[in-house]
DNA sequence: GGGGAGAGTGGGCATGCGCCCACCATAGTG
DNA sequence: CACTATGGTGGGCGCATGCCCACTCTCCCC
């Protein structure tokens, strides 16, 4: 094994090992040495970059928190095209068929971690605090675009919509959902408040 | 300390002492050693009542599983009465209020627990599939009552309820959520359906 | 009341974890 | 071409967990 040769960018590198891990394996399986193995590097590497191990899985949620913004602002966007359910129904696509069932799950689970977390993001589950705003911002766009009532409980549908994706997504860990399955939550969730006439 | 004293009924003794432990620290700290020593006695005992750590937690699951039995039949005996709204948010309370969110974190932190679970019940997480076709099975009886429309995607409002409690409980395990935000998602959900006439 | 079956006790093993640290290869400097 | 700083390597410690098992105590039946 060849020594001393630095690797590039051993954040990142690790950072994607145990995205690797959580995909495949699940958040049980995510510990420093498979991170490590993953990574096809010593052990002690993980040590030198980060203070622990739960800083290191502290940085990856946030690090992956961070792709949420381009997706919050592409939604923002979307605001007065097409219909509210099919624009609701592709951002739960995107959201939960991706890492982000694994995240919260992470999260849930480990209590340091949580505890570590509460500093940046006191409130929640961090990723589902951030995605419950990512719809709070489209649905109250809408709202102002009079596509949905004026008197709809926008933080509440947020919520809801969150809750339900990620039902459905971790409640089969084994096969991922259809679009179908988010189609059906979004419609039948926004049944109660769409009124798809254009802006007024 | 004596020995040799049979326990009564040891198996619903290590069950309590391993609710106590949920409710109090959380899935993580649900530990063979945590329980025996909870319950009072040597940690041998455990062993020689259930196979292994996880056959009891899976026993344990199953057996606060069955309590979910009397108030499934309640809230169907509800149909018709009151509000559909009142009655969900009622429903919602008792689940998400009690040990319920602890014991889905449970088998959801628990690999070979989920696997073992997953002969007993095949699809989905223990309890959310329970729960879920206790609000499909009420909801199918509002639908025929009348007081919710026809077309109503029962099995979707039940996933969604389900979801919506689930997280609202999860979000926050230090301050359980009051009735009020789950009678919000009530009347949000079923906004849409809602027709509260009388069976007619 | 002697004896055996059943049941609780607790020492201790193997495993896997996070982490520390002594060691050493490499790259950049003069 | 030596010298040092940077950073990768991997042995191994301390701890917690699930579990096994030899030991011991109690109860009950004959």
């Amino acid at each position: 094994m060849p020594t001393g040769v630095a690797l590039r960018d051993p954040r990142e590198q690790l950072f994607d090992a145990a995205e690797r891990i959580l995909l495949r394996d699940g958040p049980n399986a995510l510990t420093s040495r498979a991170v490590t193995t993953e990574a096809g590097c010593a052990k002690g590497v993980l040590h030198r970059h980060f203070t622990n191990f739960d800083a290191f899985l502290a940085d990856l949620v946030l690090d992956r928190i961070g792709r949420l913004d381009a997706q919050s602002a592409a939604l923002r966007d979307a605001a007065g095209t097409g219909t509210v359910a099919d624009n609701v129904t592709g951002a739960l696509s995107d959201l939960f068929g991706s890492v982000a069932v694994a995240i919260v799950g992470l999260v849930i689970s480990r209590d340091a971690l949580r505890t570590r977390l509460r500093r940046t993001t006191p409130t929640g589950i961090p990723l589902l605090t951030e995605a419950t705003a990512m719809f709070t911002s489209y649905l109250t766009a809408e709202r102002d675009l009079g596509r949905i009532t004026p008197d709809a409980d926008v933080d509440t549908l947020a919520r809801t919509l969150i809750g339900a994706g990620h039902l459905l997504a971790a409640g089969r860990p084994d096969t991922p959902p259809e679009t179908e399955a988010f189609h059906r939550v979004a419609t039948t969730v926004l049944a109660g408040v769409t009124q798809e006439r254009p802006a007024g």
